[in-house]
DNA sequence: TGGATCAATTTGTCAGACAACAAATAGTTT
DNA sequence: AAACTATTTGTTGTCTGACAAATTGATCCA
């Protein structure tokens, strides 16, 4: 019955101990006084403990796959109960760098630009920000990742955005597959463009409009615009003529920003 | 003591009656059938109400400055207990979208990208991604921004722009000022672009390298570079000359960029 | 060795309670 | 009567304890 002597038991206790160890090394000196600013509200120990899980990340002590201890360890670790510990550990969750099941453990996600870009479009779909501002935003980002498609895609790379764009002819009719398709398309370009952070800024404004795009890629003879346009992107791309793939994205995207303002006046609400 | 004639409660009593209209509004109907696809393991109810309350705010039936209703109130209308709600109300407040105080309610935040941003940063700062990429990603947005700047400033913008690059002459030997006004500098040039987001975006990537340049700021020699450059691209902006305002700021960023890689090699861990 | 069964572990949710703080009310003073 | 102060009420922050649901790991059997 003794556990301390428990070989499992004692890695256990081992990895909670290396996560107090943590939890101590990651506190921050309390900055100094306070008489530095009046306005230091005493935050909640939930969003304190929420920051410090991220600081152990920022730094290195808690990397991807890692799993945590359980909520009644990091509890004792932190000095908290389990409710404001939930909260905080539901917080990073919900930013996608925590994943939870029930029955497992907490684990640190593999924290992919990709994953990480749910909070970020949480920024693009509530702030009311002007249509020409997104698109504006979009085309800059999403030009540039042409440009680096063009100059940067492999063989391979090469032949699979081809194959979605010509694939786009056989969906003329149906507004479903296409968004797939094209959402496929787009997808295959910021891969090849390898610049996974330019990827996840396009992959977030390309989503918000997503809801729009559904109403806009039922309106005639819209998608076969669209598909034109993706073979002409394609094309250049399948040359590697840069100049002419970012001229051939930039006509598109103005298509596509058009019928959005199109259909978004056609249904006002 | 009948509570339901007062007229205070009554105030109270709507607003919470409206609140559990949206609720109800709100709530999608379920998925059809579950046969749609088998990877649906029933997410907890602390992100599904996180997500039912990020629709009520997309969908404008809750605006910036609304106070919610109590949580107590919360939890009838979602027809859950206090702590899951908190959780979700948490996880929304560390995305900057709500704000709470003790003893006062929640309220939604005025949602300005400069403020969701905060999780934005999380993305930036706990994903790995190479030094290069951020720098590619991060010329293409700021320098961007700079040619709006330049094409749009307003009279006073120019000013400002120039008055905060020419400033820095004076901190030649304080670092800490030179970072703040640094910040204020490349703050202005992106107010003068006017399109939020973009400049939302060069917030958060401006942010990420912020404590990597506290390093590479107090080497000797690069804040006088810094401030010649600032001063280059203010002249530029200042003449309404686009073109050789990107210049001077891909002069600019390329200087930091190896300025900053020569910080972190120096400063292994 | 391989697979199925079962118990222990762990997260998900609920309920109730109290402390800390903010807001609204009532009371007092000028 | 108006302004300031004290008190009361309301609300969030945190803790404790408990149970349900799911997973994990070990045991057992073939």
């Amino acid at each position: 019955m003794n556990k301390a002597n428990d070989p499992d038991q004692d890695t256990e206790g081992a990895a909670s101990d290396a996560f107090s160890e943590l939890v101590e090394a990651e506190r921050r000196p309390v900055p100094k006084s306070d008489l530095g600013g009046p306005k230091a509200p005493r935050r909640p120990i939930s969003e304190q403990v929420a920051n410090r899980i991220l600081a152990m990340i920022k730094s290195g002590n808690l990397k991807s796959g890692d799993r945590l201890p359980t909520e009644a360890q990091m509890g004792i670790a932190f000095g908290i109960s389990r409710p404001p510990l939930r909260e905080a550990l539901k917080a990073l969750t919900l930013m996608g760098v925590l994943e939870s099941r029930q029955g497992g453990r907490y684990m640190v996600t593999d924290l992919s630009p990709s994953r990480l870009v749910a909070p970020f479009n949480v920024m693009l779909s509530v702030s009311d920000y002007d249509v020409h501002e997104h698109f504006e935003a979009r085309a800059i980002v999403e030009l540039e990742l042409i440009r680096l498609a063009a100059e940067r895609a492999t063989r391979d790379q090469r032949g699979r955005i081809m194959q979605h764009a010509v694939d786009g002819r056989a969906f003329n009719d149906d507004p479903v597959a296409f968004r797939l398709l094209d959402f496929e398309f787009h997808q295959s370009l910021y891969e090849a463009a390898s610049n996974r952070l330019l990827s996840a800024l396009a992959q977030g404004l390309y989503d918000v409009a997503l809801d729009v795009r559904r109403v806009a890629s039922s309106l005639p003879g819209i998608i076969e615009t669209s598909v034109g346009q993706h073979i002409e992107i394609a094309d250049a791309v399948m040359r590697g003529d840069p100049g002419f793939a970012v001229a051939a994205g930039r006509r598109h995207l103005e298509h596509v920003r058009d019928t959005t303002i199109l259909a978004m006046n056609t249904t006002p609400r």
